[in-house]
DNA sequence: TCGGCAACGAAGTCCCTGAT
DNA sequence: ATCAGGGACTTCGTTGCCGA
């Protein structure tokens, strides 16, 4: 009997572990004000050099072992404000920058950045209005949040939009704070310069719009080799991520322009030859 | 000496709860 | 509803042991 119901928590337990997702992008658990604190607490106590967890911890009233702690190292790392190896820490170019009051607006915007999720993000959003609350934290997932993580992924986001100044013109338009623009690639692309470089397919920030959409070109990495085995389930799923994803980054002609019509009707319209192969949606 | 494997610890991530 | 923090879990790299 006891056996059994350890199987049975066995059971349940692998059932458990089975449905926990995890994400496949990075974004932080705290936000940037956070980031900054840790780095603040580095400068006023070494300076430019270096210091281990329980140096830091101290300095900003934390126990090492504890979670919170643990949280706020990932998320400085990954907006680019700390570096170092395992327990030891020094601040990045960017965190030298973020704590000096005359460079920290525009370190701050640069930070943001370097998180990948939100890079994403503002790249799909450059020049628009970003979506309401459920729509954002669906396209989180969208682009590998994790489901149950979406809510805290938004929150978090929105404090660190706002603690950058990406929404000084409101809540709703993610605009990069005005800063003097330079001329140095570090400004193209801040993640490359500062950890020596992803592979690439995110890339593209900064002056020049890049040739094709991150989100797009995420998903285009998804797409297997030619001869490679993939269920039509997945290949669905994938079409309904692009199409999703051609509603984020596309605006749709001005309606008078532009009525819905059925491809019959287009190519009626625009005198090209009847579709043999039309049986609606691509999805059917 | 080398390769395979298990144990272990650190890092990263998720989930829950109490406070505001 | 949101925030903050802690506990628990998963993943991954390292280390040590053992047999070939």
């Amino acid at each position: 009997m006891e056996g059994d119901q350890a199987a049975s928590a066995n059971a349940a337990r692998k059932e458990e572990t089975q449905a926990r997702q995890r994400s496949t992008i990075g974004f932080p658990y705290a936000d940037l004000n956070t980031a900054v604190d840790l780095a603040n607490a580095i400068h006023d106590h070494v300076g430019s050099g270096d210091c281990d967890d329980d140096q830091l911890a101290a300095w900003t009233n934390q126990s090492v072992k504890s979670s919170g702690f643990r949280t706020q190292i990932y998320a400085a790392r990954m907006f680019g404000v700390l570096e170092g190896e395992g327990s030891r820490h020094r601040l990045s170019e960017l965190g030298r920058s973020i704590v000096d009051p005359n460079r920290a607006r525009e370190a701050r915007a640069k930070s943001f950045q370097m998180v990948p999720l939100y890079k994403a993000i503002f790249d799909g959003h450059r020049g628009g209005v970003i979506p309401p609350t459920a729509a954002l934290e669906r396209e989180m997932v969208g682009l590998g949040v994790a489901e149950k993580q979406k809510e805290r992924a938004r929150q978090v986001f929105e404090r660190a939009a706002e603690q950058a100044g990406y929404f000084e013109h409101g809540r709703n338009r993610l605009v990069m704070p005005g800063i003097a623009q330079g001329p140095s690639r570090e400004d193209e692309n801040p993640q490359e310069e500062l950890h020596g470089g992803g592979n690439g397919s995110g890339g593209g920030g900064g002056g020049k719009e890049p040739p094709i959409d991150p989100i797009i070109a995420g998903l285009l990495a998804r797409l297997p080799k030619s001869g490679d085995v993939w269920p039509i389930a997945e290949r669905k799923l994938w079409l309904q991520l692009l199409e999703g994803s051609f509603q984020l980054i596309y605006k749709d002609a001005p309606a008078k322009l532009s009525p819905p019509p059925g491809d019959a009707d287009y190519r009626k319209e625009h005198g090209m030859p009847p579709n043999p192969e039309a049986k609606g949606s691509i999805f059917d």
